[in-house]
DNA sequence: ACTTTTCATTGACTTATGTTAATTCTTTGA
DNA sequence: TCAAAGAATTAACATAAGTCAATGAAAAGT
């Protein structure tokens, strides 16, 4: 829970019996490895959720039948799900834990009221929004000006864990590129150095 | 004036009165074609904008010189410039007007004020940054996804005007290849026609 | 422990992009 | 109006990614 208290703070003023008494009124899960949290094509009553602790891949199957990885969420990340314009469409991707996952989850219904009884809350939770926003800018804008290799030094480098925790072909379809490719850029740079 | 309100009653649930209030305490402001609002390496004490009219440009220019675009905001698109996190570092983008334009200005000292006056207004905004950030997702999914031929019939088809609006080189760039490229693409693309 | 399936690597080949450079076309400003 | 600068196109060549196919390695299931 720590985890979930050092994220507050960070963002709120709000009080530690304040913060405890939301903490209690959260809902908190625990998924086995391998758990499909929502699959594309489904309606999610799930409005979002926080990692505390594990890691969830989000892809989606494309016109041609390919899995594409769009994102790894992992400890201290918040996973969008559905917001006001989405809420009755049908997911566009599927969310699937590659490891045991600890879950913070929020359901669209609570929403508003937790807001409602922590105005707080929604301070903080549109400031986690304008910061993942910018996060995702950033990644954007470095995908675009970069060559696969450099796609893949970059990830090395900001999420050393993460090609630990996944496999190949994932991590390929996560840099939009084939296994093979993958697999010969890391020859490459075995070979330069 | 109107796109404004458009905008706030399908975001709200303000009354009228309310959303005159609000649009009266907005700055907007107009700006020349070739007025560059921001520059990257400057600290802003804008917060972010909202495109009334015209079109803005962000870009930035990489370690090795080159310029990159990585995005254009056009009619009744939200410009987020600093956050909570970013606004005491200097700006990665420049953004400048490629259009004469019409602006909401949004400065991060109202804002806290303005939220308190209008708490439905800070509603507003975490929904605005939920939708900005699903667009954001499922533009780099596509991009991803997609090969440059791809990309470009992809904002062919969904920003149809951009194309006449900007210039090619930037398009290509914003496009993530060269000008080159994008001519070779177009010429392609008429042959199969 | 062994079989089966899935995943990762390698090779051969095709194709599209990046790069460099030259040429044509457009815009801008004197 | 014309000259100069900036953009867009085209060509030639090198390189790296995609595709298809085969092999080798690892993981899963019995």
């Amino acid at each position: 829970m720590n985890i979930l208290l050092k994220y507050m703070s960070d963002f709120t003023l709000l009080s530690e019996e304040e913060q405890r008494a939301i903490s209690e009124s959260l809902r908190i899960d625990e998924y086995k490895k391998g758990k499909c949290l929502l699959r594309q094509g489904e309606v999610s009553a799930i409005k979002c959720y926080f990692v505390l602790k594990g890691c969830v891949r989000q892809f989606f199957i494309d016109e041609s039948g390919k899995e594409v990885t769009s994102n790894f969420f992992m400890e201290e990340q918040a996973i969008p799900i559905i917001n006001e314009q989405t809420q009755r469409d049908v997911s566009k991707y599927s969310f699937v834990c590659v490891e045991d996952c600890l879950l913070v989850v929020g359901d669209a219904d609570s929403e508003k009221t937790m807001y409602h009884n922590y105005p707080q809350l929604e301070t903080m939770v549109r400031k986690m929004m304008e910061i993942n926003l910018d996060e995702m800018q950033e990644q954007y804008r470095e995908f675009i000006n970069s060559t696969p290799e450099e796609r893949y030094t970059s990830v090395l480098r900001k999420r050393p864990h993460l090609i630990d925790r996944i496999p190949q072909h994932q991590l390929a379809s996560y840099l939009g590129i084939t296994p093979e490719s993958l697999s010969r850029i890391k020859k490459r740079m075995k070979k330069t150095n």
